[in-house]
RNA sequence: GGCCCGGUAGUUUAGUUGGUUAGAAUGCCGCCCUGUCACGGCGGAGGUCGUCGGUUCAAGUCCGAUCCGGGUCGCCA
């Protein structure tokens, strides 16, 4: 095997231009492809800026050419050459640096390679198994490649902006208390202190709101989280977040500052232009509009109310609806009143699935209406409603009667559905928008009774105080989260940091003091002594690197994801570990869980 | 925990109402080839059909269980 001894790499593959035409170059990288013609081979080389044609000519090299036959993908090579522009006929307009080749004079095999599972190359359709056993592999792709590089870009931005801006970036610990409110909690055992247990940080909250208690003001991090929930194509069990807390500033300072980010980030990355301030919706509005806290602004087609148009009839699924505090909303699918039969069939099946009854629908068509409930109302009423909407003939209207909760969900999700079905997306928007004004609390039918919808240190607005025990439901948060295209990708909110407005929160939830002091007494010490008022935010990294990266799942963006069973195909974790480890811990049962397929 | 989709050469996959030797593409190996860029030509190797059990004269195909992957509801303050 050959050494780079003496051959110092010049230029990257990726980076070559007709400019260099005549230069004297030395690359380093690996085999992509290979194309033998005999006596003339070309291998296209590959680093991490990208592709380069090199040509390995008989007739020029000699003896020396044999080598070059050897070669074979994924090998490690080092080559030394002159770069030469190609002729018109050859030129290769798909690859970047397809105006030149480099004719090389001195080949060096650095390391041979086993062929590999699978192409090294974009758009590649592989099992994810596969593709995460070999993940190393995997990310020698250039496309994931280029979403790793993406990803540092944005953290070095994200790190430069708040620098500019008088952040400090601080750390604050891996393992900490565990607290029993939000997501399970990932433990760790403590063989110092038997039988107890740390947690890693679901967010570093506290710590952060501490921070604040020490007078840093201006606090980032970027951190990771761990979260023992189930997993989807945007949830892993640890993620990366941009923690952010402030001193003394306002939400609508916070949120200008955020934006101010956002546009730093997107603009070079991306070569787009954003617009701010962005658009600001009370939770409220976003809920009667479009059924979701986090709604995709790249298309229309929202939520009407046509409770008003069928109450009072015959109909009893709409009638019983609305005397029981529902009500009857609807969408409008344009130019899809000929929807066929088994699609609508489909769409009642879909609307089951977020826990509405039924679906039923309107299709004003040539031939007139066709609908479930025609003969349970006038065909005035059926003229009201189609102008009420702005319905004209040939459009569909879906319709869902429930509790307000389920009318929203069901009908937010197959918005969305049917945006994707009447392909009503367009790829290429960057729809940002602010939610604000979250309500305070949720009731939890469960438990009896209200929970922090945010977290309890989230502070109500100043309005609203009065009626934080009295009549909960009416008080809304200081709270805010950003949504880019239908996802949320942040949410903060401005603290509490007055301890008689605390109290008054913890037994809004049915804390007592004795219960809150135990889960949260060294916080409610420290806001003793001197609280400024503070708030802040967290960016999910992982999502808005997807969102740029315009991909559909965040293990594209993150260099060594989980399985959606929590496994590590690559690495075998979790594994089981030996008995000896497991006596320092104090654990003595071990259970015989499945293992990884090999 | 529930529901849906999938698992067949290294990879991506076809496989009909159960029926002879499981087919293709690509990759891989060998030989040939001086302008290819998804190079081309000729030849070759490569499969416990995820696993276990059942039905049957006969199972890739039907049934049950189970494992794995993906999506999703619940969950994720």
């Amino acid at each position: 095997m050959e050494t780079l001894n003496g051959m110092e790499r010049t230029h990257h593959c990726g980076e070559l231009r007709k400019t260099d035409e005549g230069k004297e170059v030395q690359l380093a990288g690996w085999v992509s492809r290979r194309r033998d013609h005999g006596g003339l081979i070309f291998v296209d080389m590959r680093d991490r800026s990208g592709l380069a044609q090199i040509v390995f000519d008989e007739a020029a090299m000699g003896e020396n050419f044999s080598k070059a036959e050897t070669l074979r993908n994924e090998f490690v090579i080092g080559i030394r050459g002159k770069v030469r522009a190609r002729s018109e006929e050859t030129v290769n307009p798909k690859m970047e640096t397809g105006e030149i080749e480099v004719v090389v004079n001195e080949l060096r095999i650095l390391n041979k390679a086993k062929t590999p599972p699978f192409y090294i190359q974009d758009g590649v359709d592989v099992d994810e198994n596969v593709r995460l056993r070999y993940r190393y592999l995997d990310l020698r792709r250039p496309e994931m490649q280029k979403n790793i590089m993406l990803r540092h870009r944005v953290a070095k931005i994200m790190r430069d902006y708040l620098d500019e801006h008088g952040f400090l970036e601080i750390e604050t610990p891996m393992l900490c208390r565990s607290t029993p409110e939000g997501a399970r909690d990932f433990l760790v055992p403590s063989r110092l202190n038997p039988g107890q247990f740390y947690a890693l940080p679901q967010s570093p909250q506290i710590f952060k709101q501490l921070l604040m208690v020490s007078g840093f003001e201006k606090y980032f991090q970027i951190v990771r989280c761990f979260r023992d929930e189930d997993l989807r194509a945007d949830r892993q069990p640890e993620f990366t977040q941009l923690d952010i807390e402030t001193s003394f500033l306002n939400q609508d300072d916070i949120l200008n500052l955020m934006e101010g980010l956002i546009k730093r980030i997107f603009e070079p990355t991306l070569n787009v232009k954003i617009e701010t301030p962005f658009q600001r919706m009370s939770w409220d509005e976003a809920m009667e509009r479009f059924g979701s806290d986090k709604p995709d602004l790249r298309f229309g087609m929202e939520l009407q109310d046509i409770s008003e148009f069928v109450k009072g009839s015959d109909f009893k699924v709409f009638t019983s609806v609305l005397e029981n505090g529902g009500q009857v909303k609807v969408i409008k699918v344009d130019d899809y009143a000929n929807i066929p039969r088994r699609e609508l069939d489909g769409l009642v099946e879909y609307v089951k699935i977020y826990g509405a009854k039924g679906l039923a629908w309107i299709q004003y068509t040539e031939e007139g209406i066709k609908s479930p409930f025609k003969k349970f109302y006038s065909d005035e009423t059926f003229e009201q409603i189609k102008n009420a909407t702005g319905a004209k003939t040939g459009d569909l209207l879906l319709v869902v009667g429930d509790k307000p909760a389920v009318v929203a969900q069901a009908l937010g999700e197959l918005r969305l559905e049917m945006a994707r079905r009447r392909n009503l997306i367009d790829e290429n928007k960057l729809c940002f928008l602010w939610i604000v004004d979250f309500p305070m609390f949720e009731y939890v039918e469960e438990d009896k009774r209200y929970k922090a919808m945010h977290h309890p240190f989230t502070a109500p607005r100043d309005e609203d105080v009065e009626f934080l025990l009295t009549d909960p439901e009416k008080v809304k948060a200081k709270a805010y989260d950003i949504v880019l295209n239908g996802v949320e990708v942040g949410g903060g909110s401005l603290r509490i940091y007055q301890s008689d407005l605390q109290q008054k929160v913890f037994k809004a939830i049915g804390l007592t003091d004795e219960e809150a002091r135990a889960k949260f007494g060294f916080l409610i010490d420290a806001f003793e002594y001197g609280t400024p008022p503070h708030g802040g935010i967290a960016f999910g990294l992982d999502r808005l690197i997807m969102l740029m990266a315009k991909r559909k799942s965040i293990r594209d963006v993150i260099p060594f994801p989980k399985t959606q069973s929590a496994i590590d195909p690559m690495s075998q974790a979790p594994n089981e570990v030996d008995e000896k480890q497991l006596r320092e811990l104090y654990i003595k049962t071990t259970v015989k869980k499945k293992t990884v397929e090999e």
